[in-house]
DNA sequence: ATTTATTATCGTAATATTGCGATATTAAGA
DNA sequence: TCTTAATATCGCAATATTACGATAATAAAT
C-alpha cells in the first residue's frame, strides 16, 4: 500500500482504518459471506466455490483471523473456521460509533 | 493492490468491498473525523491539520469523494467540502445489513 | 511406516497504493 | 493584467497487495 505513515494518526485511527482494509476485498467479503451460509465448518469446497487458487484463499483467510473475525483451527485434514460472533458484534458496534460520532455540520 | 479478479465477484460485493477499502485508510478516517469537528467546510488547515503533503490530502479526498462520501467543490481559493449526509446514511445502513445478513451459526 | 487429503507457507511476478515535489489550474484581489 | 492563494493533477520512487505454483506441514487412514 505504500509508504503509509501510520505514525502520524491515533490508535484508535489505525484499527479502526485496518479493520476496514480487512473488508475491503471483494474475495474476503465472498469468504464471510459464504461461511455464514453453511451449516457447519469451512472445508475445502470454499476454494471452488470463491474460485481463486488455494493459496490464495489460505492468505485471505489469514487476513480475516488477524483481526480477529474468524475462529476455530485446522482439525485433522479438515478446516473449521466460522465466524467469531462476540468480535463481529464487536466490530459493528465500534464502526456504528464512528458512524454515528462523524457527521456533518456545515453546508 | 496487485491483480484483483472483480469479475469473480457479484456487483454488490465488489461495491461493499470498494467502500470498505476506501475507509481502510487512517488518513482518510482522521479526515473524515477533522471535517466533522468543523463549523464551516474545510480548507487549506487540513493539510497542517493532518501532516500530509498537499498533494497527498488532495488525492485522498479524491478518493472520499468517489464513493460519494464528500459533497461540495472548490470555491474560488476556498475548498469547500463536507460530508454528506445522505450517502454517509445510506452507507451505514448498507453496511450494517452486511453485518447482520452474515453471522456465523456453526462452532 | 506410507500414503493420502487438506491447509499453511514460501518465493515471486504483476499490479496497486501511498506520498511527495513540481507544475497546472482556478479565481480572487491589487 | 499581474500577482497571490488555494487546490488539482502529473510523474515518479518506495512500498504493499494480490495471486499462484511449488512445497512443507499435519493428521487421518491404510
Amino acid at each position: 500500500m505504500g509508504i503509509t505513515k501510520s505514525q502520524m494518526f491515533t490508535e484508535q485511527q489505525n484499527e479502526l482504518a485496518q479493520f476496514f482494509k480487512v473488508l475491503g476485498h471483494p474475495a474476503r467479503i465472498a469468504i464471510l459471506q459464504y461461511i455464514s451460509t453453511q451449516e457447519s465448518c469451512i472445508c475445502n469446497d470454499i476454494v471452488e466455490e470463491i474460485g481463486l487458487a488455494q493459496a490464495t484463499i489460505s492468505q485471505h483467510l489469514k487476513e480475516l483471523k488477524s483481526i480477529g473475525l474468524l475462529q476455530g483451527e485446522v482439525e485433522g485434514k479438515r478446516l473449521c473456521y466460522c465466524i467469531n460472533v462476540v468480535r463481529w458484534n464487536e466490530l459493528q458496534i465500534q464502526l456504528n460509533s464512528f458512524f454515528n460520532t462523524t457527521k456533518s455540520n456545515c453546508c
